[in-house]
Parts: C-alpha cells; sequence; structure tokens
DNA sequence: TTATTTTATTTTGCATGCAAAGTAAGTGTG
DNA sequence: CACACTTACTTTGCATGCAAAATAAAATAA
C-alpha cells in the first residue's frame, strides 16, 4: 500500500485536526466575550489597527471576502463597531470600533495566556521553531499562488 | 499596547490560515476526482481500513459526527461506498468501499506528490522537524480533553 | 423483567469557507 | 464624453464544523 495515501502521512491532516482544535479549544473562552473565533481575529486586527477599509481587514485576516461581511454585520448589530462609506472613493468602506468594542480587548486580555495554559508541554524553543516552520510553509503557499 | 494580543503572534491564526490554504490548493487536485478535501480524507481512511463502523471512522479522521453523516451520504450517492447495518448490533453502521470507490484510490495516487510540489522551499529535515512538532501540539490538546 | 443509563448515529440551528456571479463606483482609452 | 475595464464589496449556493437535542438500540441496575 503507498505510504504516500497514509493518513497518518498527510501533513494537511495534522493541520486540519489542529486548527479545528484551536477553533474549539477557543469557543469556551471567547463565548465569555459573545463572540466566534472568526470575529476575535476580527477583532483583534482592528485593536492593532482601527479605522481601516475592509480589503485591509481581509488583508490582516485571510478570512474569506464573503465571510466578512456577515462577521462585520453580526459585530455591527452586537454595538462592537460602526462602517462607513469613504468620503472620496463610495466603493470603499471602513470599519470603526465602538467605545464598546475597544474596551472588549481588556476584556479578551487573558484570552491569549489562557491558550498557552492548554499548550504546556511545548517548550519555548520548540514553540518559536513551530512558528517559523509555519511561516516558511506560509509562504510556500504564497509563492505558489503568484503563479 | 499588548503583545498577546497582536494577530502576528498567534499560533491559532497560523493554522488558521494554513489549513484553509491547504484545502483551497487541494480543491482543484481534488475536483479531478469529483471528491471534496474531507471526503478525501473519508476516503483515505478507508483506503486503509475498509469496512469499519462510523464511530471508527470518526476516530481516524477527526471529523465531526455531524458533519460525516452528510458526507457518507454523499459518497453513497456517488456509488463510492455503501453503508450497512451491524447484525449484532443494530446502532452500529459499517462502511464499506465500492469497486469504484476502491479504484478512486489508483486515481488519486498522484495527488499527494503534486501538493508536495507546491510545497518546495521546505527541506526535507525541515518537513521532518514540523511534524514533530505538530503532533506534540496535538498531544497537548488531546492531553487538555482528558480533564 | 422493568426502569435507567449509556452508546452510536442523526438531526437541527447557527457560523463560516469558498468559488463564482452580481453590483456599484472608480479608471483608463480613444 | 462614451465604452471597456478594474475595484471593492455583497450575494448565492454548496459543504462543512460544532454544540446540543433527538433517536434508536444495547447494556445495567433495581
Amino acid at each position: 500500500m503507498s505510504e504516500l495515501l497514509k493518513l497518518e502521512n498527510q501533513l494537511c491532516h495534522r493541520f486540519y485536526t489542529l486548527s479545528n482544535a484551536f477553533t474549539r479549544a477557543y469557543r469556551p473562552l471567547l463565548k465569555a466575550l459573545d463572540i466566534t473565533y472568526p470575529q476575535y481575529i476580527t477583532l483583534m486586527a482592528l485593536w492593532e489597527a482601527n479605522n481601516i477599509t475592509i480589503a485591509e481587514l481581509l488583508e490582516r485576516t485571510a478570512i474569506d471576502g464573503g465571510a466578512m461581511t456577515l462577521i462585520l454585520k453580526k459585530l455591527n448589530e452586537k454595538q462592537f463597531l460602526t462602517i462607513e462609506k469613504d468620503e472620496h472613493d463610495k466603493r470603499v468602506k471602513r470599519v470603526m470600533l465602538t467605545e464598546e468594542g475597544k474596551s472588549k480587548k481588556q476584556m479578551a486580555q487573558d484570552v491569549p495566556s489562557q491558550m498557552l495554559c492548554k499548550l504546556e508541554g511545548m517548550s519555548h524553543e520548540e514553540s518559536v521553531q513551530l512558528r517559523y516552520l509555519l511561516d516558511k510553509l506560509g509562504s510556500c503557499f504564497n509563492a505558489d499562488e503568484q503563479r
């Protein structure tokens, strides 16, 4: 039997499994903030750079455009942000955090460390190395998309 | 600004991005086989161990139970597999590949290597190291779920 | 054996992820 | 200025992922 088609040898399956595991692990932590994982990613991007366009938000978060429309709609309904058309270019929309949206950042302060607690067993060196390799893998895909 | 809440520092976001990138990269390859990525994972599991229960399939693939019901339904409609109730325990269902389902394995033979081509730039040592770290991270989550 | 609990799988409701089509609003060309 | 082309977003249709509730059948307890 071809080793190449064994599930255990698939890098993709490890990513599939781990990505889902992360989302599940975050769920209870984010539930306290009344947000989902992609909504958390979106807010994180905005906490770093407020008042940016949707295109910039897509770039930073790597979230699908169609999904982002819905995510922003929900975050807007929850009063975490507002969306306005750009004065000069009416195709463009700008996303701005409300005071409530900004204050959520304080509530989220402990989320990263709580997640890290779940990942004991990995040394600091290992996680640094992992990050390096993940970024390298990411650049493979980015390079591939260029073609 | 707290470094911990920066998007760039999130391990989870790397997994989110890379997992999606894998799925997108596989899509055109799997389209030729008329299957989606989770369906591919399911078939891979069955190519390794045919005639197993749905519970075993869930264990091997780490796919959600609810999703699996639909995936099996579609693979069944495509005539890749059949589903039968177990004789002794009528709660249990067994999944079996049809001849067509088995023959799909030949058609999928080149998929792994085609994917690896896209990942040039990573050395063999690096991918071995990456795999090791991914498995270690995975065991963190598994250990956590025990509690 | 009957009632209770556990197990295997499906169903339901909600939130994406993705490709492709659709819109509205700028840009560039002749 | 009129037409073609490009952009920035939204919409649509389909396929999951996930938690929680619902089913059906087996195992256990009383």
